[in-house]
DNA sequence: GGGTAATCGAGACGGTACGTCGTGTCTTTCC
DNA sequence: GGAAAGACACGACGTACCGTCTCGATTACCC
């Protein structure tokens, strides 16, 4: 913090990554303390001194400067137990732990409240939660390649169930939740509700 | 279309309840042409022709607005059809066509985005999704009823996924889902993706 | 200034006096302080507390407001000495003077130069000028009503030599004339330089 | 213009006369095309091809390239006709369609608004039109010397008086002044509006 | 039946943030 | 060491809404 009180200058016709790495943990820093209400470029640009200009010559909107914050910040496990069930309940257990822990959670809302209103967030976070939907789905993929999970499944399909539960508990600002819900959710997935016949 | 012509003038010292409908018809109008993006109680008092203050007087903010309006537009099949599956399936395959070709859609990620950002638009979302939650879980109940689901299963949390499922779906923009997924979901959480044993 | 401290309301639906005064008063504070270069409507916003957008609404422009302070503190003195010479000495001796002692020298100075770039500004300036031109051509009329000044000459053109010559010594910094150049100036008006025949 | 479609590099380590010669010719051409309210340091460094700096390093403000360019322009009759009426009427006229058929004009009317808020371009305006008056002046200590005006008349006085009604033409877009307002308006300065006694 | 009181449309108010433009300074790389 | 390029901090631009206010009018309700 004392490194950024004197006033940066800029360091010829390129890029000053000093400027960069302001923006964004002043942006990190603003909504951590003033929520997505808060969240503007104007406070960011204040919070960093810069210049909004700077900010608008490289984040095209406040979309991509969150989502840029996002990267920075998420940690995301993709356990493998060699038990698909317990993979899911780690995953589960790890990402919304990682959300009400971190400033990746509020950080989360505010792009995905911003893609409700604004064209290019919403492209921007569907490319994302589709890359997501694939890499969490390798997970999947690993059970089929096991036998443990029948050949028909789409990993993705899966994938995005298991992240809706989630991204909803996100949402409605449920994520302290209770270990054994999230173990019921991941036994309804694996071995579903219905009762066996036979059993 | 006529009555929206000539000036409301007040009625004495009672609401009126033609302004009342204008506001909400009006705010529907709003969201359902400029979407999210758009909606302001300016422009929803500019449509309206009605006074600011006047919507600040019986909506306290802009989520208890859109509370309203989603409440009177929402068209929910509980669907009753002897089995698990074909109910959840139902109740996915309607409540996404009414949120893809009604109003309800744009509205419900609106109240979504603003409890994100507004505190008691948060309570009312949530205190909503829980109420939905409860009601939705009665087709669970009704299946554990009639022994089709395992008893130990909390109709709540199951409710809690499907809907999840839907919620992504709606915020993503990925409305149009193909039967087929919405099946595939189904079929996961009533049966599971794990290999029958024994099979 | 004590009874400015506190923040004027709305009024409702109707123009606020106090606000405009108060905009006024700061435009001409700013202008005397910082001159034409620190004049914007951010600074008047500010000193007057008031907000920009209540500026903009009853100023279209920078130079809307100016010419308003203009109108609200020139003094404009049209002698009638009964001799035309010393009419038009005491006109220029009173507007010099006038633009030097008050702020209204550089309150005019920044309606020219704004007129140089701003087109709506360039139209106040001129039909202002013009209507100058016809009321310091009256001077001129009553000369010739008197038979002093022969009939043939425009009182409109006679009025804008002698105004240019106050609007440039203004432009020039140059307000401090000698009396004994206004009245060669004026001289030659009256009387050209020319030398008389047979004299 | 097919100079300037190449990029012109460094010649090493002294000023580049290529780069002068379009930095002056995009000024000319940027206010030819947009006026004052477009021109711009931004403006003449994007149209000429160069950095910002290199034009800040030649010339310290916006004045001083524009009077650059209003010397590099301008084109002065000091018209000798033997009598002092028509050397005026010649010298305004010449004057006033030089502002107005070539690009003097409105860097002039630049410049002078310029001078408005920036001290050193007033200054350099001082300088210049001083020089200007004793320029013009030499018209009338001709006519002193040929024994035309009487011997009393300080030339730059009327120097000051006939080209401030030049200059304040220029800034109300009034250049296409009819011949017979000249020829009026130096009938005064020569021969006075006042009856002549004995007449 | 007359006075009060609440409601209405309207829109001005002080503010905040928007996204863009220009300022003058700085630094690097190339010649 | 000058020139190009362009990033930088800064701050004004003019606009859109925010939520609050005060108005004048229009009734219903209570005395």
């Amino acid at each position: 913090m004392n490194s950024e009180e004197k006033i940066r200058k800029s360091i010829g016709a390129r890029r000053n990554p000093a400027s960069a790495e302001a923006i964004l943990e002043a942006a990190k820093a603003v909504l951590a303390e003033s929520g997505h209400a808060g969240f503007s470029i104007e406070a960011v640009a204040r919070r960093a001194r810069a210049g909004k200009p700077t900010i608008y010559r490289w984040w095209p909107s406040r979309a991509a400067l969150l989502l840029d914050v996002y990267q920075r910040q998420k940690q995301f496990a993709y356990p493998d137990t060699g038990r698909i069930e317990s993979d899911i309940v780690a995953f589960l257990t790890n990402l919304l732990a990682n959300w009400r822990d971190t400033v990746t959670g509020p950080v989360f809302r505010s792009i995905i409240a911003e893609a409700q209103s604004d064209g290019s967030a919403a492209e921007a976070l569907a490319a994302y939660a589709a890359s997501r939907r694939i890499e969490t789905g390798k997970m999947i993929e690993r059970a089929v390649a096991r036998g443990e999970v029948a050949a028909g499944v789409d990993p993705a399909v899966i994938a995005d169930l298991v992240s809706s539960f989630a991204w909803v508990h996100l949402l409605t600002g449920r994520l302290d939740v209770n270990e054994e819900e999230i173990r019921a959710v991941t036994r309804a997935i694996t071995h579903g509700i219905v009762k066996k016949s036979g059993t």
